[in-house]
DNA sequence: ATGCTTGCTTACATTTTTGTTAGTTCCTTA
DNA sequence: TAAGGAACTAACAAAAATGTAAGCAAGCAT
């Protein structure tokens, strides 16, 4: 998140694979453990940072922080700064963001089903 | 992927998001590196491991077979042996894994807008 | 002048994922 | 009897993601 070695067998496998399928350069923008949760809390509007946080639970400010950084640079959320004190940011989805919501739908349905199959599955008796 | 600490942070925050939401649940069995290549490369029938190897490129046998069990375990593919000399074993996408599609052809189209619109946007001129 | 809140940042530590290399086993065929 | 291919596994190393703890700037209320 912070530094990758641009020449690692990984970053060039994770390179590869995304220029090559625009489905795995969705999963990467959109695969980290924060983002989803800020997907879900902004797809009905603004928020700002701490409230965001708070809503969330269990993230730090620099988790939360690092991974709105990217989310910006990507092309998902939108910054805006007013200047009080104390600060005040907001943060919302850009229009694109929100055009993965059918996808969100998707993978939460897939997603309980699923679950509902496995269910007893893994752990024999 | 091989010994999780179950106490840490980070695991027990992401073991709670996923029992509170399907979909990190599900991007939790879907998302890591060569996972969607497999489903990629199954999607038309079962495939014995040197093909799938191959035919990933820059997998190595550890990772794709690390993956793979994975995703047995995880009820998105059936390995099957036969018993023949040198071994051959078949894998193939579970029926689950197979209602992932819409899934799929969701997140290309969305990756191909997002990046076209992407394009140029990041490196100022 | 001090304390207060928000939204960060820095430096460091831990955990998890990914990759490297070198085996191993099974029988078959030469 | 030795060589060979498929499908692994083990031991180790590196890279990347995540978490911890502390601190800082701005400027308003006190």
């Amino acid at each position: 998140m912070a530094s990758i070695k641009k020449n690692s067998t990984n970053n060039i496998n994770r390179e590869t694979i995304k220029s090559r399928c625009p489905e795995a350069y969705a999963m990467d923008l959109i695969g980290t453990r924060w983002k989803l949760s800020v997907f879900y809390n902004l797809k009905n509007g603004p928020m700002r940072f701490t409230v965001l946080r708070d809503r969330i639970g269990n993230v730090t400010d620099r988790m939360l922080t690092l991974h709105l950084r990217e989310m910006e640079q990507d092309g998902l959320v939108i910054r805006t700064v007013y200047p009080e004190v104390p600060a005040r940011v907001e943060y919302q989805l850009t229009e694109s963001a929100m055009e993965l919501q059918p996808v969100w739908e998707l993978l939460r349905a897939w997603g309980s089903r699923h679950r509902n199959r496995q269910e007893g599955v893994e752990v024999a008796p």
